[in-house]
DNA sequence: AATGAATGAGAGTTCATTCAT
DNA sequence: CATGAATGAACTCTCATTCAT
């Protein structure tokens, strides 16, 4: 038996349960492998968390804390920024300084390959509960992307469309290759992820070559 | 009691046991809830599938099924269809041929909501088992959009690029938009997805104002 | 594994439950206990009571069916017997009268040892929902004493009182003295205890040899 | 933190238990309640207190004083007051004799409801220790009233009788009326109880008209 | 003396699965 | 083939009690 300040225990816990729920996945992970895990009782575990479920929660809640963090930051920076006029901007710079914003997002969410395994796996279709606190998170995340994109687009760097619905699928295109590393068990790296997803949402996937259209260029 | 013909009754059980799965979860789902659906005893069901697990990789071998049908049509398709070249072709026309290639797979996959739901959601994280369907799926769809898009590489339509990263991202994004409608409990309109999905992938979200690049414009 | 009638078993269970819930008390007494004696799984349990308490309450509704019977019983009855004049009968008559209702009470009640034993004892101080069900028990029982008191007041065999009051005297009487001999180990003689009972609080306990009232000898 | 001289925290300490216990019930209450209603730690206790169940004897123990120290008390008035001859005693003014004296009694073992509660409700059915103290209450408390019965007995007032017997169905009827009080939530009125009870068991409840029995009045 | 973090035995309960009918 | 009674492993969670600080 081992003493800790209340706030330690409690963040060590975190720890090591989502290190077991990442390797055993929610359901088969039980209580006493947390515990033994982080050296513990199975009692004093419940004396930092109301459940089994609220331990996970706990650790999705973190992840939410961090993108709410992010989110605002962002917010401070934007106000200060400007952009600086299209016909100045090359392609390949916008590419990548959007490739920067969303490489700074991953590092947050996909801190860890627990953290991407519990969010992208572990904690999906568990629970109203969960599922609320997974809804928030990509609420977040979705925002961020959208307002970068609303950002760039009132500067001028981005054609009119549904800057929504295109988050979402940013969102939704990198999380699917991120899946993809984790399943053949590659590490991921979000650099080259960042850069490959800004890349293609940017300048789309047409050859140059397609013949143009008869009217309008853009959409 | 009643009797059915054996294959059926399988087909009875799969289709409740969908309902089921998708309105109340895996895990809340009991094998009970599940017979009282289909009619049935509890003990019936096991004449039937070994497993609850094994009632759930039925429902998504069916959808595999579904989709490896699907690729070997296409496949069949296009030994015969030739691609126009490219400076006849204009944009939105390409765009348009892949939106409707598209839509057939989603047609597939997502076929119901109940389909859909199961697929996104409570089939993730179980099992070894149940991931390695889940994967099958994933994988024969990325061929699938890959294949689509190597083909349209070779007929110039599409510029160099990862097909296969693309193809992860193109339905990941269609995913996340698949999964936001439902989380908003408005009815999936595949129609638009697909066409939504392909114009952001094909023409990407830079505006043409942006100053083209000094050297190529392609990467 | 042995199979049976659902309702033998569920009749089976509940005399086993009676058994050791007596013996071991509500506390101590495990569902692992109950099952053991009744020779089943501890799952086996679970078709039959949603709950350890639900055993209980199931035992103590038997009595309070029993006692709902037999005042229905009575009511029937007494329709149809009418007293004769208070003239006629002579106090020791009267008390055996009396003394014959309340033992038919006690019969159904204190059945045996076991569910007098639960009654007065392991089930009380529980839970409301256990207490509520003592409490109407008690009710009846007090109504059942009540109305015969109503009765015989109104044939003029008895003075004016506060019947209900007297009612639940003369029931934690019994009661008491009940308890004394479970406690004692003594077997219980009910019909003894309805005798003594009801002489007391028939004749009461002074002495002929006080001075009467010097005004009214009725209250 | 604050420290306290060691009875008067014991004291406190019981205190607030006995209002958790008559509360929330024994096994209902917690430790943790009955601490945090006290303003200490849930170690503090174990200091003054081996168990849960000993602050529960504690608490009835203080009763058992309390009748153990009344029962001494009418011993030592008794050695000195005499009777008057039962000729020149009324009923009415007997009957009020004994209900003072059953009053004194009430208002030690009911000093309050919370007390009341414990005794008759939550102390019940717990386990061989406290129904050992509770039983020796009981026993005190029949005590009393019997030997009052023998005294009025050798005093001519009161007929031959089965003095325990009586003393046992005095006290039941009594607890029965005080906890059907408690239940209705209604102040339990102790001068009116003692008075109701006293004059049923007195006079009882036959009718002057009944026939008088042909040999003896008495038993 | 006072604390509250740590404990772990033990409870009730669930439910996929088996099997006698 | 169909049934549902029977099962028991395995789970989460509680809480009285201990003990380092």
């Amino acid at each position: 038996m081992s003493y800790m300040r209340s706030e330690d225990r409690q963040r060590q816990i975190l720890a090591c349960a989502k290190r077991v729920f990442a390797d055993r996945g929610f359901h088969a992970a039980n209580i006493s492998h947390i515990c033994e895990a982080a050296g513990i009782g199975r009692g004093t575990l419940y004396q930092y968390f109301t459940n089994k479920r609220s331990v996970l929660t706990a650790i999705l809640r973190e992840t939410l804390d961090g993108v709410k963090a992010l989110m605002a930051r962002q917010e401070a920076m934007m106000a200060v920024t400007g952009f600086a006029p299209p016909e100045k901007v090359t392609r390949s710079a916008a590419i990548e300084f959007s490739a920067r914003g969303l490489r700074e997002v991953l590092q947050v969410v996909f801190a860890d390959d627990d953290t991407l395994r519990i969010l992208l796996r572990e904690a999906v279709g568990l629970d109203v509960d969960v599922e609320q606190v997974l809804g928030e998170i990509d609420d977040v995340l979705i925002a961020i992307v959208e307002r970068s994109i609303v950002a760039s687009q009132r500067a001028g760097f981005i054609r009119e469309l549904d800057a929504r619905a295109v988050a979402t699928m940013v969102v939704g295109g990198v999380e699917k290759l991120a899946l993809a590393a984790l399943r053949s068990d590659e590490p991921v790296d979000l650099e080259r992820l960042a850069m490959e997803a800004t890349r293609l949402h940017a300048i789309g996937t047409l050859s140059n070559r397609l013949k143009p259209e008869p009217t309008t260029q853009e959409r």
